[in-house]
DNA sequence: CGTAGAACGTCGC
DNA sequence: CGTTCTACG
């Protein structure tokens, strides 16, 4: 559930942000959305217990991508529930429940359709799923780690303790934990949006002027979080003004209570045991090798701490894979005779002896591998076919092909490169993981109300933007360690094009044979030149003034002529009219009313008004056709990219913008009512 | 105006 | 999980 509506109203501080931006830079993953999202496409299947590897290629297509882009990944995997959840979790395995038993009723009287939907709602990602991904990232060698309890804990402490520079998730969850730097809605192209803690006082919506971390916190939890059902009657707005005013929870309650608000005895106690679950939650420290809590825990605190989750003394295994995180039970191997993973294996070994006939394969990790790779490469193209490129951005000791053992897992996960990479002077101003998991629950002001950001920051500020200077990849290039500060930095893409790196491909689905065919080779240098080149740098003429549009981080607008006609051919604004521009405007996002291609399928995403425009997809619909050929050649769907164009929201597009400094742009002409809307 | 709840989409064929 | 729409206070 996260917090709900907290992104809304955050959307003025959420910057649009591509990550190639975060060249160089490691990232946590928050693999549960990836997951849940690639099984959509084949949950009947995973309901059924049938063999399928859409989900996991789904993730793999992501981490490429990320890999391609010099992103180091950490795919973070949900572990055990805490008590304070189980509640909740119940719910809806219930849910889930319902609409399994819903999906085979129609299923048995051939309404397919409605079963499919269904099945989608009775998905479960059970660990044994996410085993089955962990096998594959083994395989190739990309980061990951079960947390004990929480993903989001567990990759905040990832990002707190500067082992990432940033979060990719969908969870609003990350914000109360205090995860400085988190990219939501990333879509298959790289593009999201970007939250970064430090530019919370300059949101528009509600102001955070004079707010510490303890008492945004303390908001969201009084506005209803996972741990905590909210009050009757108490949303966002009403726990920001009280909290505001009274600027801790027990003075709030105080006064709802003088007021005759009615209060549950229990609920002071339970907003405590909130509070201490976001700032000291468990989670594994893959440093030492041991759990930890998220910030160390104050010594007035009580002694039962197991809401926080309990200490089990084989967080290794758990946070390495090989133990059910739940039921503490080994996953290990093919000898697993009970879940559908065997099947799922016995399956597969069948296929490819099928269709590749193979010579007998040493484990059946190895044949469902080459299984994967079969289904994969119809899918995917990669950008730039490099023979024999095994990745840089994990683990540099182990070979690609050699089997993983156990104990090589223990280091990926530990990725020792990241902590050589706190280099010395860094770690003077940088508390170390293990004893500083400082997240900064402490009475500091989140940061004054001026704007500038840059200059007046609290330490704490400082240091969540030390990354740039701390973490980078000592095989990458100089310019990189600046890209990683950059992300927001207009003026530094332009080093980046000079310093496209090698693309990293993963053998995942290097088992494809090279260069199947001219058309092929035409698609990839093609979207090797759009991607990296035209889509980065504007080489080509109409997305030109876009790009000083989206670089300049302007907002952009334009007019509602929702009844005009599809036009998706020959896309060039007829008129554009620019304000004078400067970066403070990229916070004035919230006004963005550009969709685009693709961007109908996101637009669940991320309101009717964010940052649509500044996406990369939207210069791509200034050159439909080649864009059309670049994602092909990605192996991405690209239906859709043709079919849905912009579509000109039907309300609230008026003159709303704060500030009078935009771009305003006619793009009557991209009117686009899209097809799958019943009048 | 703000909250609460229902409806619907997520992917990809 | 999110967003969007709607009803209710």
């Amino acid at each position: 559930m996260g917090i709900q509506g907290l992104l809304p109203l955050l959307k003025s501080v959420m910057v649009p942000i591509h990550i190639k931006d975060l060249d160089g830079c490691c990232v946590a993953v928050d693999t549960y959305s990836w997951l849940h999202k690639g099984a959509l496409s084949c949950s009947k299947e995973l309901c059924k217990g049938l063999p399928t590897v859409r989900h996991i290629d789904y993730c793999m297509h992501r981490v490429n991508l990320l890999r391609h882009y010099g992103i180091k990944p950490i795919l973070v995997f949900d572990g055990d529930l805490l008590p304070m959840k189980s509640e909740q979790e119940k719910k809806r395995a219930r849910v889930r429940k319902e609409n399994l038993a819903r999906a085979i009723e129609h299923d048995s009287n051939g309404n397919t359709a409605a079963a499919y939907e269904c099945y989608q709602k009775a998905v479960d990602i059970s660990p044994s799923i996410a085993h089955e991904l962990i096998q594959v990232l083994k395989q190739e060698n990309v980061c990951y780690v079960v947390a004990p309890y929480e993903a989001d804990a567990q990759m905040t402490f990832l990002a707190v303790s500067q082992q990432v520079n940033a979060v990719i998730t969908e969870d609003s969850d990350l914000i109360p934990f205090g995860c400085p730097r988190i990219i939501f809605k990333m879509d298959k192209f790289g593009q999201g949006v970007e939250f970064q803690y430090s530019r919370l006082q300059q949101n528009k919506e509600l102001s955070f002027s004079g707010f510490t971390k303890q008492m945004l916190l303390e908001m969201c939890i009084l506005s209803g979080c996972d741990y905590l059902q909210s009050l009757p009657g108490m949303g966002l707005k009403r726990a920001h003004a009280l909290i505001k005013r009274f600027t801790s929870y027990d003075k709030v309650i105080k006064h709802l209570r003088y007021n005759t608000v009615s209060v549950p005895p229990l609920y002071e106690e339970l907003f405590k045991k909130a509070v201490l679950t976001f700032q000291h939650q468990r989670v594994y420290d893959t440093l030492t090798n041991e759990m930890v809590h998220l910030s160390s825990i104050p010594e007035n605190i009580g002694d039962d701490l197991d809401f926080l989750g309990p200490y089990p003394d084989i967080a290794k295994g758990i946070a390495e894979g090989e133990l059910d995180p739940i039921t503490k039970m080994p996953l290990m191997g093919e000898n697993i005779g009970v879940n559908r993973k065997s099947q799922l294996k016995n399956v597969d070994l069948g296929s490819v002896k099928k269709k590749l006939d193979l010579p007998v394969q040493k484990n059946l990790l190895t044949q469902y591998f080459c299984f994967a790779s079969l289904e994969a490469k119809r899918k995917y193209r990669a950008p730039r076919m490099s023979p024999n490129h095994s990745s840089p951005s994990c683990n540099t000791s182990a070979s690609p092909n050699e089997h993983i053992s156990a104990e090589d897992t223990a280091s990926k996960i530990n990725c020792p490169e990241i902590a050589s990479l706190l280099q010395p002077e860094t770690v003077a101003c940088v508390p170390l993981p293990s004893d500083s998991v400082d997240t900064g629950f402490s009475t500091e002001v989140l940061e004054s109300p001026s704007h500038d950001v840059e200059e007046t920051r609290t330490p704490e500020h400082t240091l969540l933007q030390q990354p740039k200077h701390s973490i980078h990849k000592p095989c990458q290039t100089l310019q990189k360690e600046q890209e990683c500060k950059a992300a927001t930095n207009a003026t530094e893409d332009k080093i980046r094009a000079e310093n496209r790196k090698v693309i990293v491909r993963s053998s995942y689905f290097q088992h494809k044979p090279r260069n199947e065919n001219n058309e092929d080779e035409k698609q990839k240098s093609l979207m090797k030149d759009n991607l990296s080149s035209n889509m980065c740098e504007n080489t080509f003429l109409e997305s030109a003034p876009f790009k000083d549009g989206y670089f300049n981080g302007q907002v952009m607008k334009r007019k509602d002529h929702s009844n005009n006609s599809l036009q998706t051919e020959s896309v060039k604004p007829k008129k554009m009219r620019a304000n004078a521009s400067s970066l403070e405007n990229v916070h004035s996002a919230s006004n963005l009313r550009t969709k685009s291609t693709d961007e109908k399928a996101d637009e669940g995403k991320f309101g009717s008004n964010i940052s649509h425009i500044e996406r990369y997809s939207d210069i791509a619909e200034k050159s439909m056709e080649r864009f059309v050929s670049v994602i092909s050649s990605f192996g991405f769907s690209s239906s859709g990219s043709r079919a849905s164009g912009l579509r000109a929201p039907l309300k609230d597009v008026g003159n709303t913008n704060n500030n009078g400094s935009f771009v305003e742009v006619d793009f009557s002409q991209f009117a686009y009512i899209p097809k799958n809307r019943k009048t």
